[in-house]
DNA sequence: CACTCTAGCAACACATGAAGTTACATGAGA
DNA sequence: TCTCATGTAACTTCATGTGTTGCTAGAGTG
């Protein structure tokens, strides 16, 4: 699939699509080819990549909308709270990609396919 | 003490501070008093109050940086990996909220006083 | 060899939301 | 009545993520 029609089918732009494509192919979980008749192409096993596969070739952006203002700081109480917050964030984190290395592209393929099964009416896929 | 006090020893603004407090006025845990002396005084008991209450006075701010684009899609594959999604950003939500629930704002007062007293130098407290 | 189609990439533009700022109204003491 | 404080709306600024443009390079086609 080229990035163009990816960019059709996920609303957004071809340019966008390569700049995500990137992290996945450094990974090996695709591959792209340039010139006529090129594009991307699946290059990985559907159960051996997770979410957090995915999460972390995306380079791990930032999960939290919150956090601390500033990791050095003079004050003791900013320490302090920080220091909770952080304890916390940290913990919840390793939960959010525990979790999400569980959940394999195999696990949400299987997903859609049955709610595919369970559609009723036209089933047009992607534009 | 007043906003403009406030302000300075958390390095902003005083109608930023106002804004944060209002929350916390709402819910008791804080009053404020107009006028020629006036300012804000804490009107909770720090073993009362946790990080969560504070946090859900603060109207409950995004905590997670990713999420859906959307709620309603057309898309069978998005709507998959939405209810994957969702599902682990609620758990991780609520554990989040578990944890804060737990930290009061007297066990902070309680790691403020500790790291005071193994400060070594010149104990200059707020601006 | 020229042409077309594709990814790669840098640089720029735009949108969104948080934070900061200004201006003014209101209330309370001196 | 003057000063000092909060309350609040409106505006500005800043940071970040997203989208866009323009160009380069590689790969097949005629």
């Amino acid at each position: 699939m080229t990035s163009e029609a990816l960019a059709r089918a996920l609303n957004t732009n071809p340019v966008v699509v390569r700049r995500l494509m990137g992290g996945l192919r450094e990974h090996g979980y695709v591959h792209s080819e340039k010139g006529h008749g090129g594009g991307w192409t699946l290059s990985c096993q559907l159960d051996q990549v997770t979410l957090r596969d995915i999460y972390e070739a995306l380079d791990a952006p930032r999960l939290f909308a919150i956090g601390n203002r500033s990791e050095e700081t003079e004050c003791l109480v900013e320490e302090a709270v920080n220091h909770a917050m952080s304890s916390v964030l940290a913990d919840v984190k390793a939960q959010f990609l525990a979790r999400f290395g569980q959940i394999t592209l195999a696990a949400l393929h299987a997903d859609f396919h049955q709610r595919l099964a369970e559609r009723h009416g036209p089933t047009t896929l992607c534009k």
